[in-house]
DNA sequence: CCGGTTTACGCAACCGGTTGCGTACGGACC
DNA sequence: GGTCCGTACGCAACCGGTTGCGTAAACCGG
């Protein structure tokens, strides 16, 4: 049972009674078909089950109808982990559905230079680089290289790469508000690694919501912590010991929430009465908290799709309306902020 | 600043003084070349900096270079979604380490048609899938077009797939075990969807450590429930609500545990004292819970790997002394067990 | 009916490695 | 010195699409 060798081009040009080239114009779209003889090409293509080989039109035409999304691997600020799944999940499917395929690529600081070099090597069309910090070499180096690039999580300013975030800011700024409105007027931000994007807009919205609040507020202060449950309930009992001690804490991610909740049982204070408490990303573990927490689910899944929309946008010269793209978050109100506080 | 054009294994053999093909010959370590012009060439290379271009070998040789791994997206049933980043990271480093690139692909019952066509069409030299059922139609498909495939968290068999697991079955044996030891003599094996494969192990370890302890057992029963917190926690009511009530309980999942506590605060049963709890995978919050939970860590990392390795071995041919590795688990005695439970 | 355009298509080179086959050269051996 | 053989290497075809250029036919207005 061999394989009924593969079909090519040029098959389909012998059965329609034209040479390849004419096929090969008449299934990019090109000028300079008859429109009968399209049609007949489209019928014959359809009814053979041809499918181009994505190998040979890479190698003429130096396009590869594949996009690479480079996985950062530093695992001390994992920030990104956790959102991964539902990210590549979206990936791929707006990926799949334009032609496209996803290359996996693992990048450590060290191997700026190897990434690069398979992005040029297999003539990847386009990179989604998720979780990218300000000083990352590789976006200038990817730019530099011609290569279309959108950023996931970071609002860079480098000219060319386009970008989706969504509002920390704003959800950070509302979650401040509510906790204010709620009579928390001794606030704490315990915050991620200030060198995280997403962080530094999160503390923007917390001092935004108690600068305008005014004198309403007693007191406010930030602290910054690994996204680490451990280190972070270590920092909560100091914050907590503090004076005064906090009535509201905003932290930066539910996994440092969680570390407060423990920290907040230890020093037996009730959650939310005592102490109100927020996290960021709706882990799957914040419903199971104790009390369930109160926190920010960010767009997964669409800014995954916008950020493919783009990115193909680019690829295909398109013009864009923008290559920046801000998504709303929504606030998930649960037991460890007191009722109705927004 | 026009790029300084792409070198071509012409170039280098203008240089060399020799033909296209002693290059290609001498950088692939075949016969038919003189050690003095090989080792000139080699130089050659290095000094210039010429890298093969992936595309054409691959369309006249057919291999890609490439291996695909395939992300279920049964979102219903999301087992493996909370350890795929460290899956990805490992096989991303092996392959990255053998000269492979990983191709992303993401699969429903639906698609399996695209994964395969994709597999043919970018010539990808092997698969690597993750949390296969039993009777995922890929497999078959997959050794059906000859495409050399290894299972991660199934085992199979289908002749010629390769896998790699854990000891699921060892480790849900030994945490009965432990319980039974810490005089916990009513059980309950809170399982996952029977038809995922790592449950059915996770049953025969639980019953065969039942079975082993003969009427040292008051109770044992097993209940089914989805890898749910909230789903698990009403499974959970309703067992404690039962008679005999249990005095341990060994959970297919971390997510079901945290529901089981949810449940014994609500039923005002203390953990471990009048409740044994464990889990399964040592998900990041199981540090967190009330108390931490006992739990099963996997090799995520050491699975990637050798599903890697495995995977290279046989696409390039080699005999393999196995195709199917199981791979030990730890378990992680945390506080929702006896203290010296095992 | 004629010169000039446009259109439809074929031809062949090209992308950049790989590989089967052929040849020239060197050494071994008689 | 001639035959034989193995080795080192060049040549050219090939993988399967793409595309610039050339040409013949169709079409246009006058």
């Amino acid at each position: 049972m061999n394989a009924p060798r593969k079909l090519t081009i040029r098959d389909i040009a012998a059965i329609a009674g034209v040479s390849a080239g004419t096929v090969s114009r008449a299934m990019n779209g090109q000028a300079g078909v008859g429109e009968e003889t399209r049609q007949r090409i489209a019928r014959i293509i359809d009814e053979q089950g041809f499918k181009v080989d994505p190998t040979a039109r890479q190698l003429s035409t130096g396009r590869s109808d594949t996009i690479a999304v480079v996985f950062p691997l530093h695992a001390s600020e994992v920030v990104m982990h956790p959102v991964y799944p539902a990210l590549l999940g979206a990936l791929g499917d707006a990926a799949e559905h334009s032609g496209f395929d996803l290359l996996l690529l693992t990048s450590s600081t060290a191997k700026v230079g190897h990434v690069l070099d398979t992005v040029k090597r297999r003539r990847v069309d386009g990179v989604v680089l998720p979780a990218a910090g300000p000083q990352d070499p590789l976006i200038k180096r990817l730019t530099g290289i011609g290569a279309p690039t959108v950023l996931i999580g970071h609002r860079s300013s480098v000219s060319g790469v386009g970008w989706v975030d969504c509002t920390h800011d704003a959800a950070a700024r509302e979650l401040t508000r509510g906790m204010l409105a709620a009579g928390r007027t001794d606030l704490v931000l315990l915050n991620g690694p200030p060198r995280v994007s997403a962080c530094k807009l999160r503390s923007a919205g917390f001092w935004a919501a108690v600068k305008e609040a005014g004198d309403q507020v007693s007191s406010a202060r930030e602290v910054s912590v690994a996204f680490d449950t451990i280190a972070a309930a270590a920092a909560a009992d100091e914050v907590l010991a503090g004076d005064p001690s906090p009535t509201g804490i905003v932290c930066a991610s539910d996994t440092i929430a969680a570390g407060v909740l423990d920290a907040a049982r230890r020093a037996g204070l009730k959650v939310p009465d005592d102490l109100a408490v927020s996290g960021f990303d709706d882990r799957s573990f914040a419903t199971h908290t104790t009390p369930p927490l109160t926190t920010v689910r960010m767009p997964l899944h669409d800014t995954g799709h916008s950020a493919a929309k783009m990115l193909f946008a680019m690829i295909s010269g398109e013009p864009l309306p923008t290559r920046r793209v801000i998504l709303p978050t929504e606030i998930v109100q649960r037991g460890s902020t007191p009722p109705g506080m927004l």
